[in-house]
Parts: C-alpha cells; structure tokens; sequence
DNA sequence: CTAAGAAAGTTGAAAACTTAACCAGTATGG
DNA sequence: CCATACTGGTTAAGTTTTCAACTTTCTTAG
C-alpha cells in the first residue's frame, strides 16, 4: 500500500490527475455542448435521453420505474418530467393492465416524429464534438477502459 | 463522405456506439457517485469544486467572473451559489481595488479546513470508482484521447 | 469630455429538482 | 384470509437553477 503523505492520503500523481482533469472537463463541456445543439428544437438532454428510450423500446413505451433507473433519475423527477413531455404533447401515459398500479410512458405520433427529425442532429453533434475527434484504436481503447468502470459503477450504485 | 442512409446522416457504428454509451454511463454514474460521497460532508460536487479553485488560486481568491467560466456556471447561478456558500461560512466576498464593479470570492478559514479534511476523501472516491480502475496504460491512454476532445470543446465554446 | 455601449455582478420570479410524506395496489407469512 | 410490509407512482414543501431585467463601473469613438 503505498502513500504519500503522512496522513496516508494517496494523492494522484501528475499523469492521474491529467487523466482525470480530462475526463472530467471532456465529460462537463460535452453535455454543455449537446444540450446547446438541442436547444433550437426546444429539447433538454433530459428530454432528449427519454425519447431515446422509448423509441429503442417495445411498442414505444416503458413502465416508468423501468425509465427512471435506465435514466438514473429519481422516480419523482421523472414523474415531473413526465408530466412536462405530457403537456408538450411527446408523451403520454397509459395505465398497465397486469399491476394497476403501474403507468406506461407512452411515446406519441409527435414524439415520434420529434424523434424522427432531431437524431441526425444528435448524431452529427456527437461525432462532430466527440466521435470524430477520436480514431479507430482510440475507441477501442475508451470502450475497453471504460466498460469496466461502468460496470463497476452501476453495480456499486446504491452499496455504501 | 460516407452515408448510410438515404437522408444522408452518418449514424454511429457498433463500435462507435459502444464508446460513446460508455463514455455516457461513466460520466453520469460517476458524478452520482462523487456527489454520494461528498454529502456526507455537506458539500455538493459544486460546492467542492469551487472550493477546489479558490484552494488552488493565488492568495485563495478569485474573481467572480474568472470563477463562473472556470466551473462552467452562469454569473447569475454562480451569485446565488456563492451567497449560500456565503451562509455557510466557507467564503466571503471582497471588492476589488483595481475595478470597482468586481468582485473576488475569497475562501474562509472554515473553508479552507473544511477543504483540507474532505479533500482526502474525495480524492479516494476519486480513486475507488475510477483511477483505480485503470491501469497504467489505460490512463495514458485516456488522457491522449480525451485532451484534444477538450481542447476543441473549449475553443469551440460559445460559437455557432 | 461625453454619450453610447460593454462588462461585472446582483436580483426576483418562474421553472426544475430534491426530499419526504403519502396513497393505492400487490405480495406474503402466519 | 387478513394484517403487514413492500412497490409503483404522485404530491407538497423546500431548495437550486434559469431567465431576463437592472445597477454600477469601465471603455471608447467622436
């Protein structure tokens, strides 16, 4: 076990902490950044992540339990969410037949096709902001590194 | 130019997708996880890094506006956030000589001990859910690909 | 020198988020 | 069965964030 100060505190080292700074500043400026090139379609990244959501799912709808933890939001947030896409006409929601407790939120016509129009908007800000700044092995090697520490994240999520 | 569909968007291979979902899920579970770790303290990761720049400027100071920009904040959201940072004692705001409209946020006694007792905890949460993770190889590695990512992000800010 | 505009910050109201309490329906264990 | 505990989801109250308007000071073109 190593340690550098008296306390045993391990600091990072120079190449830790450039690597962290990185992915720190890559992370924060990034969403900054896509949630600009969201804006002129009255999107947030939050509005933006559910519909991705509900389009990739079944019958284009999610209980919302499912979509809350799938978007790592509180099941009150996105409950308020909700009701917002609802007033905005992208989303609805239907009640479930096998536990009549339960709601679907379900993507409407015009969910779908704000959907339809905004994600090749989406995708072109991601590779111009992110994806084509990186090259082929540098992907690989993000994806490698970086699969681990979400695993490890989401598994840790809620322990201690 | 290459194009996959007929509408000519360049949607995202499979490999491309997974870095980027995995760049995704790291960036959002880990600030979670930090945020967790941190409330035993009663800071927030804004808090924190606020504290984290005042520490690390000369004379523990610095100018509001210089503060907003280097923690990607509003001047307006930066203002209420200092004023309760403010409440709890951790800085104080001085005026400054050589422009009468600035203003510097100055750490406190109180924030400069709270800094120095939480610093080593987050910097282990820190490494728990990500630098240790990583090897040696993979930390160069992320660093080569992210820091140009950054760059182009920061010169980018604020155009189109 | 001065008027017009830009920059630094603040303010207050509205919108979004969090936290905790809550209701209704479902599971379960005696 | 039926009391108890648990789940899915909403609501209310309090906190934080955003948005637009505003004050004060600085800069600069004329």
């Amino acid at each position: 076990m190593s340690m550098d100060t008296e306390n045993g505190t391990r600091w990072l080292s120079e190449e830790e902490q450039r690597a962290w700074r990185a992915h720190l500043d890559v992370s924060r400026l990034l969403m900054h950044q896509l949630e600009r090139d969201l804006q002129p379609f009255g999107l947030t990244n939050n509005d933006y992540e559910i519909l991705v959501n509900l389009s990739e799912s079944e019958d284009h709808r999610m209980r919302m339990s499912d979509l809350a933890t799938a978007t790592l939001q509180s099941k009150s947030r996105l409950s308020h969410q909700i009701t917002r896409m609802e007033n905005a006409g992208l989303v609805r929601r239907e009640n479930c037949e096998s536990d009549r407790r339960g709601l679907y939120a379900v993507l409407t016509e015009q969910g779908w096709e704000t959907m339809r129009k905004v994600a090749p908007h989406h995708v072109a800000s991601v590779r111009e902001h992110f994806i084509d700044l990186l090259g082929d092995s540098d992907l690989k090697a993000l994806y490698g590194s970086l699969a681990p520490v979400a695993q490890h994240l989401r598994t840790t999520r809620g322990r201690v």
